[in-house]
DNA sequence: TCAAAAGTGTTAAGCGTACACCCATGA
DNA sequence: TCATGGGTGTACGCTTAACACTTTTGA
């Protein structure tokens, strides 16, 4: 940026030949037993007909966060969801024919919200479980990876995993999503102990419905309280 | 693969203006009882004068972190540092007469390494304390707010602390470091019960030179252990 | 009444924290 | 010999980890 110096006289800058910049969305969500990653199907080549991940190009006065919001609106129908910037991929090669370099951001959604059919929709849009991933478009499958890898690591030290759980849980479904973002096993008292000691999770008087067993107390996640405590230098680990 | 074609005439996306794209580096060093980050003066408008980060645009065939790394070395000699991205801005009027989005890197030196005059040099570039930074070009100072934010977080997970020291050091100056970079104090006796009992660092035969007290022991760091260690699901925690 | 998941406490081990004095060295 | 930092151990409290049975509910 500091070298970046005027164009020569008779040229200007924009004759030069420039990156575009895009955005792609990794849309995670939560399924009874893994995680899965939102897809659509390209209409256009180059990878006409693969799969790949919502995303698009940056309008010339739209700030990378607005551009990816609105894309996945547009392409998904999602609105509202947790988002936050990943990385920037910007290989030279990673798209075929000219130089495109990608903001990537990973979202989490809560699956209910939007259920589209298991495998494809109408729209070409389909939630995909991360274990069994079709042949991706471009680097998709290597920003897939990152976005994983980050909720991975962040979902131990920040409360984001209730970004991919209804407003009100049950302290089973709180657990299942830890032991399955962190592929591992925990112990559900030690789990209960522990949760209900950060004291962020808070009790409510409504019962799961639709079960055939006992039904569980439901929970909520107490934003407010966390903000609060954040401030005063609280951190939140699991 | 196929270099950058000129569009091709009629309608087509790369006929609109698109957002120049360029890298900013965030060079952090830690002098006796500080963190300082390298600044450049600006030599042409806008800014003209401003202290801003090393950086400028990206080659049209260019990677990002190579880009990153061309203009740290041409802007202020700096190669073979640890470099990693940070992240990406994007807000349409960051910079004041057209789009640029800056992809911000932040790199770690060894300060020792790079022994620049204490505020300014020949060459425009100089350390500057965090705690009293001049005024900065563009956003350069978010950049920066992001950047020791970044380093806050990861020195604690990720064995980065080192890249700031020289290769032997004392746990003095690890513990300096650590109290530096957290902003409060440690226990000698803990830290060296800590740092020593992840095995990582070890003690070599060497010992301080040119101090006027008793000599302390060189330790090193060792990356090979760490990454073998990693390998098999070890997380350096601090 | 059975199947399925909810809910609940105790103990032992390991880890983090607080804390103070003698030692080696160069000026 | 003095000033400066180097180097060392122990005790306490808290957190984590391991572990199994009873309760509730709907089918």
């Amino acid at each position: 940026m500091s070298a970046w110096t005027p164009p020569p006289p008779g040229r200007h800058v924009y004759e030069y030949p420039r990156p575009a910049v895009a955005v792609d969305c990794v849309v995670l969500g939560l399924d009874t037993d893994d995680l899965k990653v939102l897809l659509i199907r390209r209409g256009v080549d180059p990878w006409k007909g693969a799969w790949a991940l919502p995303g698009g190009f940056v309008g010339e006065r739209e700030g990378l966060e607005a551009a990816a919001r609105r894309e996945l609106v547009e392409e998904t129908g999602i609105g509202e969801v947790f988002l936050e910037q990943l990385y920037t991929f910007g290989e030279p090669d990673r798209d075929p024919r000219h130089r495109v370099i990608s903001v990537a951001y990973y979202a989490l959604a809560k699956l209910s919200d939007f259920k589209l059919t298991a495998g494809t929709d109408a729209a070409g849009a389909g939630w995909h479980p991360l274990s069994k991933l079709p042949a991706l478009a471009f680097d998709h499958a290597t920003i897939i990876d990152a976005a994983v890898a980050r909720l991975r690591g962040k979902v131990r030290y920040a409360p984001i995993g209730f970004e991919l759980l209804p407003p009100r849980f049950t302290l089973t479904q709180l657990q299942r999503l830890y032991e399955i973002i962190l592929e591992r096993e925990l112990d559900k008292r030690n789990f209960r102990k522990k949760i209900l000691s950060l004291d962020l999770v808070i009790e409510t008087d409504e019962k799961q419905t639709g079960v055939r067993h006992r039904a569980a107390r439901l929970y909520r996640f107490d934003r407010k309280k966390y903000d609060r405590l954040v401030k005063h230098g609280f951190e939140f680990a699991i």
